[in-house]
RNA sequence: GGCUAUGUAGCUCAGUCGGUUAGAGCACAGCAUUCAUAAUGCUGGUGUCCCUGGUUCGAGUCCAGGCAUAGCCA
């Protein structure tokens, strides 16, 4: 039976850039939808940016330009960088759309139908010199508590205290600079505490496809039903970025309130484009499959304020919300300072996107856990996986196939290889099985453990010794094309993570676009191209570049400060740089030394490496590998005197073993300096 | 502070209903192989299952308390 599925993703916000905490959820939700399209079913796939409320509008005035004009940038440049990513939306719009406007206020106007909203006066900051209110994160004061300087309006980062911006002591406007002064004004409620019995009802109700919620989710719903569901505040004064309130000059729906409504606004401007029906994707008794992938900040909004908001202005509510954790960095919060918080863009720069999305598949699975992407198990993790073992079964065969079989498999494999394929085939099951259920880390560790036997199949049946006897020919070519039948049907189980490989092999082996079903045949007396080298490895160079962008492009400081939690934009927070004090002990325990370049050379095959042998005092030799041949030339160096960490272990490297480290300031590339010693320090003196 | 989740080999992670001697990949060592851009196969060692206590014939698994990490408290 074809399923009629719509997925989204969370919307990411006009104001920033992606950057790899918002390609989890991307990369997580396109590989389920290219399972779900592989598989034959009928599924939409739609995202938008996120473009309205008060950082928007602050950040196009500081460029000296109009929001729309920003944010139709934004929204290319998010465009471009998921394209890059392979990441493949049905439709990705815009929530500052006609089509929103319209559901947005017309979804308001049916809640005010229903007795849902009330409007009452509220107390809040008002800058006199801006002439507008101030959210909380734009007023700055000192804190209530601790009396830390500086403070945002709704908690101290200090003493982690929360507070209302007016207990804030001597507050100050972050936009002018002025003392706000406190100022009434009427905003319109969404009456959530009115929609308890139905969102209990919506949460607790076994559907006949399961529960919407996984089970840390609905613990977490659990315990804010306990603790009382507030009325939500959905209207802002003017001026502001947005759509306005229907009958309500000077008031201006909350982003939060029309952001979600995104999601429908882009399905109708693709059914619009396309001839779906609108209706039977979201009428209240719709029986198609509606699903969000949601990081684990914006649950609030998507678990209560969402399903209450359609439900009651006469829509249907979503079937299950997939919520996934955050990702980290080398085991820490990703970071500005130390190069770890990643564009998208700029990881593009140095390395395959695919190697990313393999990586992120391999340890993504159906808890809302946090993923570290730790860069020595990428490396190892891609270039064994990838690189040594799948690709590596074409690579191995399939020179034989064209040089001795004119590029024609076998009628039939021998009956070891037909024993391995039907292994394969028989683990299509299990491996759907768990990409439905998003258990991409067991999908690959099933695949390449297949990987794995056939590799050992190869290694058994030896086709190199086969060819060299014309008796056994035309069993290596069995051999040779059970290996190449055991790669496409990885390549098939691999598609969703990997699609342009994918597409890289399906012409290798001219055979239309693999899809699921596909699993059940094999390829035989079929005639394919040539091999040429699918995948590179990937070298630690390329990591410590990516890094070094990163680390370079760190801002002064990022304009508009922004605390409302956003679609997928806020899921990270940089951190301020952790510069702990170490002990002079501490200190004593580095062993820096002067050494003196005795010679210095290119490394082959390396863009950045020189190879020095250093004088490190008492006749002693060190080699070291330096990534500095972006300023230096070898013969820059050699005689010159510098700065070593002679105690570093020893590390090894793809040129040799690297027995230290020289040290240079600045960002990298050209930017770079040598410390050197002031004439007369000899090698061998200790530095202290 | 309250709550939620996580904690298993050097690294990244599996571990089903409580059941024999706790597993995989990577890394490491040895051997084999030389088709493959050094890619593969076989063999091998690798553990305070965070800690303490409890339940049980039996606990990585269940319970209580604690520690650490991450997050939420709208």
């Amino acid at each position: 039976m074809t399923r009629k599925i719509l997925v989204t993703s969370a919307l990411p916000y006009a104001n920033g850039s992606i950057h790899l905490g918002h390609l989890v959820e991307y990369v997580q939700t396109d590989i389920w939808v290219r399972f779900q399209k592989m598989r034959g079913h009928e599924c939409y796939y739609v995202c938008a940016d996120d473009t309205h409320g008060t950082p928007v509008m602050l950040r196009a005035e500081q460029e000296g330009i109009a929001p729309e004009k920003l944010i139709a940038r934004m929204q290319q440049e998010h465009l471009r960088d998921f394209t890059d990513f392979h990441i493949a939306f049905d439709n990705y719009y815009s929530t500052n759309s006609e089509e929103n406007r319209e559901l947005s206020q017309d979804i308001y106007r049916r809640l005010r139908q229903r007795c849902l909203i009330e409007v009452r006066p509220i107390e809040q900051f008002y800058d006199p010199v801006k002439q507008m209110f101030l959210p909380d994160r734009y007023i700055k004061g000192e804190c209530p508590r601790c009396h830390a300087p500086d403070q945002y309006g709704d908690a101290c980062e200090r003493c982690g205290a929360t507070y209302d911006p007016t207990e804030l002591i001597n507050p100050v406007s972050a936009i002018s600079g002025a003392a706000p002064v406190r100022r009434q004004s009427e905003h319109h409620f969404f009456k959530l505490s009115q929609c308890r019995d139905f969102l209990l009802d919506w949460v607790r109700h076994e559907r006949s496809r399961g529960a919407p919620l996984q089970d840390e989710a609905h613990n977490k719903l659990e315990e804010w039903f306990d603790a009382g569901l507030r009325d939500w505040d959905i209207s802002r004064d003017a001026p502001y970025f947005g759509f306005e309130i229907p009958d309500a000059p000077g008031k201006f729906l909350y982003v939060w309130l029309d952001a979600p409504v995104g999601y429908m606004a882009s399905f109708r401007n693709l059914c619009d484009r396309n001839g779906l029906d609108f209706d039977e994707f979201w009428a209240q008794d719709s029986t198609t499959e509606l699903y969000h992938f949601i990081g684990k900040d914006i649950l609030y909004f998507h678990a209560l304020f969402w399903p209450a908001t359609l439900h009651f202005s006469g829509y249907r509510t979503p079937d299950r919300i997939f919520v996934h954790g955050f990702l980290t960095v080398d085991g820490q919060k990703m970071s500005k300072s130390r190069g770890t918080f990643i564009t998208a863009r700029s990881f593009l720069n140095h390395i395959d996107p695919e190697y990313l999305r393999y990586y992120l598949a391999a340890k993504l699975n159906e808890r809302i856990e946090d993923l570290d992407l730790n860069f020595d198990d990428f490396t190892a993790r891609v270039n064994s996986d990838l690189v040594g073992k799948y690709i590596n079964i074409a690579s191995r065969t399939a020179g034989f196939i064209s040089d001795r079989f004119g590029g024609t498999l076998a009628a039939r494999p021998d009956a070891d290889g037909a024993a391995l394929l039907a292994r394969m085939q028989g683990a299509a099951d299990d491996i759907a099985r768990a990409y439905e259920e998003r258990r991409y880390g067991e999908a690959v560790r099933t695949i390449m453990e297949l990987a794995d036997q056939a590799n050992a199949y190869i290694n058994d049946r030896q086709p190199w010794r086969l060819v060299k006897d014309p008796a056994s020919l035309e069993h290596a070519q069995e051999v040779c094309s059970a290996g190449i039948n055991a790669f496409r049907l990885l390549t098939l189980y691999l598609k969703p993570i990997l699609p342009r490989m994918a597409a890289a092999v399906e012409e290798f082996l001219a055979i239309p676009p693999l899809a699921w079903r596909d699993a059940a045949e094999l390829l035989t007396g079929h005639t394919i191209k040539a091999y040429t080298h699918l995948a590179k490895r990937v070298e630690r160079a390329q990591i410590d570049a990516l890094i070094g962008e990163n680390r370079a492009q760190l801002p002064a400081k990022e304009g508009a400060p922004h605390s409302e939690t956003r679609h997928g934009a806020a899921q990270q927070h940089d951190n301020p740089p952790a510069v702990e004090t170490i002990s002079i002990e501490d200190f004593t325990r580095i062993d820096l030394r002067i050494a003196k370049v005795l010679a210095a050379e290119d490394v082959e095959g390396a863009d950045k490496l020189l190879r020095l042998t250093l004088d490190i005092g008492d006749g002693e030799t060190r080699q070291v590998f330096a990534g500095i041949k972006g300023k230096y030339t070898a013969a820059d160096l050699i005689g010159r005197h510098t700065v070593v960490v002679a105690n570093l272990a020893p590390r090894k490297m793809r040129f040799g073993v690297s027995e230290g480290m020289v040290l240079a300031a600045g960002p990298g590339g050209k930017d770079l300096w040598l410390i050197q010693p002031d004439s007369g320090a000899q090698a061998g003196m200790r530095v202290k």
